[in-house]
DNA sequence: CCGTACAAGTATCGAGTCGAAACGATAAGC
DNA sequence: GCTTATCGTTTCGACTCGATACTTGTACGG
């Protein structure tokens, strides 16, 4: 119990402080002749799995609409980022693929200067700001819309794995591949989910 | 000691999380007619002493451009929400004031939303996360650019206060009035600094 | 089958933002 | 007094974004 009383003024600027730092982040993703929300769109991609790897599913994601995110997604692919290659089944659905263009250019993601930033904190800070920031985000969007997103392991709609190896889904009644079902889904339900 | 060992993931996700909040934060912005760029303005000028209420010092703050920053003004003024009253001194200097109606939307700010948020975690969440995002601001701005700002008692340049109770700044050769002085300053020289 | 309802994605248009550059006015230094 | 620097504005073009309408495809109900 070091810590002094903590003024009423903190608790403003912490406000101010991420919007500052948000802001701060936007800034730095004008680089390699990408915006911010390319940048973004490129995370999506690479951190979803199949069913998520819709433009409906960023536009989800991203907080805009669909048609802002198809525009999005042909700046990218004009740029040789990604491709978009249709769905087997569903023919309304175009899955998006990055390119090797496109992870070399994640590979020098503007945020890795945050995480440079970040390596410079104690391990309990950075614990305690993600749990907290966690928090702010699920308390957020339940004002503000935006989509949370968990992988399979942790998810309501998930139904154990196949005798192939695959993990189902229970939501869209289909399977995902083992690395797949590692990696973020929009349809995510948080009910099954423990911490984190 | 409770916490486990944090696996990598979690400080990857600690940097996407800011970028998270600052999008939400963002998207937050759009509402009484104004934009992100727009708050951000009328909240710089709220809080900002006399030499710091010019185009200048917000585009510098804003990590933005003067022109920009003049445009930004000029949509705010148009709106009636501040007026620009020309220096007495220096004639090239306009300063920002806040009209009645900009304070009455300011207290709508829908950043209060957050903190509305930020009410609902602990103290001690909050403060070692402000310390951590003020640590994060100082190494990214040595990257980025953007302003530090502070308020005189806290600055390099304060020369201690006049006879009549005002306060002198070494920057400016000038005085600021002690209602000024508590305002943040676009001048801020951390150097005599202590923490926060 | 056929028709309706709905969903995914795209194209188009207009308002608005932003940055670069040029400009005018004023201030400061020699 | 002349030159240079600073403050602010304006203009222009590229681009973003949201709203809307549209195309194509799927699901369901008879």
């Amino acid at each position: 119990m070091g810590a002094q009383p903590i003024e009423n003024v903190d608790k403003e600027s912490l406000a101010r402080l991420l919007d500052r730092i948000g802001r701060m982040a936007r800034g730095l993703q004008y680089c390699h002749g990408l915006n911010p929300a390319q940048w973004d769109s490129l995370r999506f991609v690479a951190h979803s799995n199949l069913f998520s790897r819709t433009a409906g599913a960023l536009a989800l994601f991203l907080g805009t609409t669909k048609g802002t995110a198809s525009q999005t997604l042909n700046a990218l692919e004009k740029k040789g980022y990604l491709t978009r290659v249709p769905d087997a089944e569903d023919k309304r659905i175009r899955h998006i693929e990055l390119t090797p263009a496109g992870e070399e250019i994640l590979a020098e993601d503007p945020l890795n200067c945050l995480d440079l930033a970040i390596d410079r904190l104690s391990a309990d800070t950075v614990d305690t700001m993600t749990r907290g920031l966690q928090e702010l985000c699920t308390n957020l969007q339940a004002r503000c819309g935006g989509q949370d997103m968990g992988i399979c392991t942790s998810c309501g709609h998930f139904q154990g794995s196949t005798d192939d190896g695959n993990m189902r889904c229970g939501y869209k009644q289909a399977d995902l591949s083992c690395e797949d079902a590692k990696r973020f889904c929009i349809n995510f339900d948080p009910s099954d989910a423990r911490d984190c």
